[in-house]
DNA sequence: GAAGTTAATAATTTACATCA
DNA sequence: ATGATGTAAATTATTAACTT
């Protein structure tokens, strides 16, 4: 079991002195085949017991403020910030290596959360659209339909009677905008039940 | 209150980049 | 080319807080 006391002000490298100074590369050995040594210490080790990992409120306080002033850590304040918590360099540094992903993380979340947003607004814009395609078809539909009438009552009278003219051929084909009127079954969707097409996917992530 | 579970985070490993 | 150093990403290990 561990100390309370640890959690206190005691710094941690005051508590197990021996833990980095184990590991330090021997002389003449380099620190980066150091660093890759496996070490499996649990639990027992050095005499003082546990080595005691989290740090104190206090550090990661200090640390916090660093992290916001600037997430790079160059090795001087690497080496001043360890001196003044009492941690090893190296425990500054994985820190801000662990903290920097913590907050890459976070900021990934929060840029899929407004993209989210985003998208469902697009969604919703979309059906609205949709309906009012639905809206305007049905208007051209009656429209025709009329046209349909006057030009049949007009072709009893005259054939050379100005009605005559006003048939689909006269309308100015921008009416229709982008897309001709043969095109439309394959842009306009009609929504069946209450299934909304692109939805799928936000429930996925409750 | 011991045992199991879980979330947070400290530490390690690996692969790669940069620089002297 | 080579070794030291640093970082990101992935992973492991440990701790503390909950739950059963």
């Amino acid at each position: 079991m561990e100390c309370e006391v640890d959690d206190q002000m005691l710094l941690l490298s005051q508590l197990y002195p021996g833990v980095y100074d184990g590991m330090m590369p021997a002389q003449g050995e380099t620190i980066a085949k150091a660093r890759r040594r496996k070490k499996k210490n649990k639990g027992e080790g050095n005499e003082l017991g546990a080595r005691k990992r989290k740090l104190s409120p206090e550090q990661v306080n200090m640390l916090e403020i660093n992290f916001g002033s600037e997430h790079k850590l160059e090795s001087e304040r690497k080496d001043r910030l360890a001196l003044e918590l009492g941690l090893d360099p190296r425990q500054v540094a994985v820190w801000f290596q662990n903290r920097r992903a913590r907050w890459k993380t976070k900021r990934l979340e929060e840029e899929f959360s407004k993209l989210k947003h985003v998208h469902e607004n697009i969604v919703v814009e979309k059906c609205r659209l949709e309906s009012e395609v639905i809206k305007l078809k049905e208007q051209l539909s009656e429209a025709e339909k009329e046209i349909q009438r006057l030009s049949e009552r007009s072709d009893g009278v005259s054939t050379n009677s100005p009605c005559s003219s006003f048939s689909m051929d006269a309308i100015d084909p921008r009416f229709f905008g982008e897309f001709g009127v043969d095109g439309f079954d394959n842009v306009f969707y009609v929504p069946q039940s209450n299934h909304v097409p692109g939805m799928e996917w936000v429930n996925l992530y409750g």
